[in-house]
DNA sequence: CTGAAAGCGCTTACAG
DNA sequence: CTGAAAGCGCTTACAG
């Protein structure tokens, strides 16, 4: 039962059992169809007896140093946003017959000696999101391997992909405004260039259509800090009617502090959040949101990994994959009220 | 800007551009400490100049054939369990110095191929859950490399981690009958070994230590099958005062389906779930339930694959984690009622 | 259909 | 402090 020194068992000891060469072996292992059908079995039969396993680096080494490896670069998974997307990319990884390493790494910590031995480990890979990686070091790798970034700025003429945020912000905020909201304020800090920065730059465009003034809370957007505006907020007099969230942690946790406090949403103010957590179906009232098609994401970084891993150059074109309203009560629309999940991801009309 | 030939830079053309042999190009790219500092440096300069990555294949396949990867194997990815124990288990990787090769499995798949290929590229492996390995698998794999398992019934000898379910199952529903609660169901499907066999167990004792009848209605865990529940039981007629759900995801779905037909919760019916996701200390009333220590669970695999890899031997005791019920209104203990977020993690007394 | 042998890109005793 | 050379465990033309 104990497990082998780690010099196990090796094609050589495979080949000698079967009677064979090591070329043989090789070749059966792999259904080489050169391999008539009495050695390939036999030489099978050997490897099973001694839980032969092929160790992928010397298969690599040999193999003109394709590893069958992508890598994946993301923050830290907190809400089901990078989730869903790693089960995209490991489902299309998988299916095109690639394995993942994953690599987590917040903006913070310095990641680089962690982020090149990722890269010496694949035959390609993507950074995700407000990652670590700064845009020297995915520079530096893209000169040795295939790079593709998504939900970050692009980085030199590499293929970068993107999901929608202006064009959803502005429709959302139109839509507040088409149902008498004024005083509606943004919550969230709109880092230039990041998708809060995107979210906020089509509030904003949608309030200066409407001539109406602008006004932004730099919110952090996590659970935490979204508490402490809502109680700010509770203390100076809410002066809004309509708080558009940067996401769904911020909005979640502003929604629930300011009904602890009284304040009745969406008749007293109407809120909205970004990225449709499972959460969001089931307060009351129903958060109206933006769902991301995360998973598809995930699927398109990979194909696109995949096709430059085949030789194919990067592509001059930007992908945006679209996102969609998840209309529900909490911006105020539906006078019914009920937070019907029947209803849940039905699309504005 | 286009990408090197698949046979990039090698050790060959930094240790030429640097004037020394590849025998020093290693050392100084590991910081070896026999290199002199003008050696090193030259060489660093040669190397970055280069842009030389070297590849973990061949460094694997020279050095003792340790690949510094760490297998995982999960089932797909939903709700914030498997992503916390992803994040556990790579934050401690990483640490270790690990990068972790990750495949998603889920039990009806057949991925023996799959994993097979991911064990042949590690150092150890763990298998989490209801993941797709079966028994056989893990224990030819466990013949070949460090095995551990998860929250999955033990494969022969190897080192098996559990969260324990069964006391605290029995720990929830004897809260409910210190309310005055009779008439409580447990809801799931309770296979025999699986967690939520252990959480029915646990539930049964504390029904039976209290002389009273124990009534099971086996759903799948699923929001779908967990709302289909709930409108049979409407249709039936609500027999019982209390549901013991076998996770947050039934639990979430009945609590929503009832209260959106005119049932009272906690008044009419209690309801308790099992995983303490997001979503449970937002819903209203707030849900009890029970919180696992994931993320520790994940580092705690970590340890001991790594503990394996270095040639300890697999110890005989099996290690279960302690659960913590999350006590929220949705047990109907605390009359006051309303869902405060701020003592969402409480434990009993 | 099968084998002998070179070679993939590193690391590491062994020498000096 | 540095180098020459063997070797890690595979695969793959090249021969036969």
């Amino acid at each position: 039962m104990a497990t082998r020194p780690a010099t196990g068992v090796t094609i050589y000891q495979v080949a000698q059992r079967a009677g064979v060469s090591t070329a043989t072996v090789s070749r059966a292992l792999r259904n080489d169809p050169r391999i008539s059908d009495p050695t390939r079995i036999a030489v099978q039969e050997a490897a099973a007896a001694l839980d032969y396993l092929p160790r992928a680096a010397a298969r690599s080494l040999a193999a003109g140093n394709r590893t069958h490896a992508l890598g994946l670069v993301l923050p830290h998974i907190d809400g089901p946003y990078y989730a869903d997307l790693l089960v995209g990319f490991e489902t299309a990884a998988s299916q095109a017959g690639y394995s993942v390493i994953i690599t987590l790494a917040n903006p913070r910590q310095d990641s680089r000696a962690a982020i090149r031995s990722l890269a010496a480990q694949v035959d390609g890979i993507a950074f995700m999101a407000r990652s670590a990686a700064r845009s020297d070091l995915i520079e530096e790798i893209a000169r040795t391997r295939p790079v593709v970034t998504a939900a970050r700025s692009r980085v030199g003429a590499n293929d970068a992909f993107f999901v929608e945020n202006e064009d959803v912000a502005e429709e959302l905020t139109s839509h507040l405004l088409a149902n008498g909201r004024q005083r509606i304020a943004f919550v969230g800090s709109p880092e230039p260039g990041s998708d809060l920065g995107m979210r906020h730059r089509g509030h904003q465009a949608a309030m200066t259509a409407a001539g109406l003034p602008t006004s932004t809370h730099p919110v952090f957007p996590s659970e935490q800090e979204g508490r402490r505006f809502a109680l700010e907020l509770l203390e100076s007099g809410m002066e809004h009617d309509a708080l558009v969230c940067g996401n769904d942690e911020l909005a979640l946790a502003v929604l629930q502090t300011l009904q602890q406090h009284g304040v009745r949403v969406p008749d007293d103010v109407a809120i909205t959040g970004w990225d449709d957590t499972v959460t969001a179906r089931y307060v009351s009232p129903g958060l109206t949101t933006v769902s991301q098609p995360v998973r598809q994401l995930g699927g398109m970084v990979v194909q696109r990994l995949s096709q430059r891993i085949d030789g194919a150059d990067p592509t001059a074109e930007v992908v945006t994959l679209p996102a969609t309203l998840a209309h529900r009560t909490s911006c105020g629309c539906n006078p019914t009220g009920g937070n019907n999940p029947n209803e849940s991801n039905k699309e504005l009309p």
